[in-house]
DNA sequence: CTGTATCCACGACGATACTG
DNA sequence: CAGTATCGTCGTGGATACAG
């Protein structure tokens, strides 16, 4: 592939639409929590849902139809009495561990970063990491 | 680093933060545009209006401090009559672009991967893609 | 020109109750 | 158990006007 999109404005026009599409998939506050707790093994809905603290089942169902829709879960309903349905992470759902890695050690580092910039120059900047509250032992929850 | 963090649930869990790290930075309409249009050159406030047509000035204001605040734009200001003040990528910034390039080609080969899923299954899986607009005939790529 | 202030629309997410 | 229906909350982004 093309080697230098980035900082090129001409070829970039199009890609920005690839990158949404790729964040589309992934975006909500549950897919990837999802994904992991699927990784695992397939489960059922309420397994899930016991997993998954604090999801309630229409927010858990509309996310595993979207990630069904995306092709990264499948749903299979089995004619007991009652009815019992499990959801897996099909192979291609692994098409996203490249990018997922990518986005872990970034943030990874990004925290570092950001952490760095911190002490160097006596920002107040708070907010700028989502997980704010992993920090300890670094103490940068400084409040304001 | 670690090898298989994505399907053993243990390493997961706290790399779903890192995730969200990532994520949270390039979160929002407006982040990854403005990274484009600036890569670039440096351009001013009102310059970059211009370029990432309907953006409101506020919205604009937010996103360039949340960027700023993460270290991807650097702001400077020139004591003229009126004030000048322009926006350009750090070096920092261009750590974003492996993960830039794997959302991207992801993007691309996921609505490669949707679209055949619709031809073989005959769903109508609307809403699956960001940009479904785009989705006629295949011409992905064609500018606005 | 470079922003800020105010008000507002909309969608994501949630709580709770209910159906098959 | 496996969801759906209804209602409500909240945050993001937007329109418009205004200030330094």
């Amino acid at each position: 592939m093309m080697r230098e999109p980035l900082h090129s404005k001409e070829a970039c026009t199009g890609s920005v639409n690839a990158v949404k599409d790729a964040l589309y998939a992934l975006n909500g506050k549950w897919k990837l929590p999802l994904i992991v707790t699927l990784s695992g093994s397939p489960k059922r809905f309420k397994d899930i849902q016991r997993e998954l603290e604090n999801i309630t089942p229409k927010i858990l169902s509309k996310e595993l139809k979207e990630l069904e829709l995306n092709g990264f879960v499948e749903r299979k309903v089995f004619k007991t009495t009652p009815v019992t349905v499990t959801y897996e992470l099909t192979p291609y759902s692994s098409s996203l561990d490249k990018i997922i890695i990518e986005l872990m050690e970034w943030g990874i580092q990004h925290r570092k970063h950001i952490i760095s910039m911190r002490k160097n120059e006596k920002n107040q900047t708070s907010e700028v990491l989502k997980t704010l509250e992993m920090l300890d032992g670094e103490e940068v929850n400084v409040p304001v």
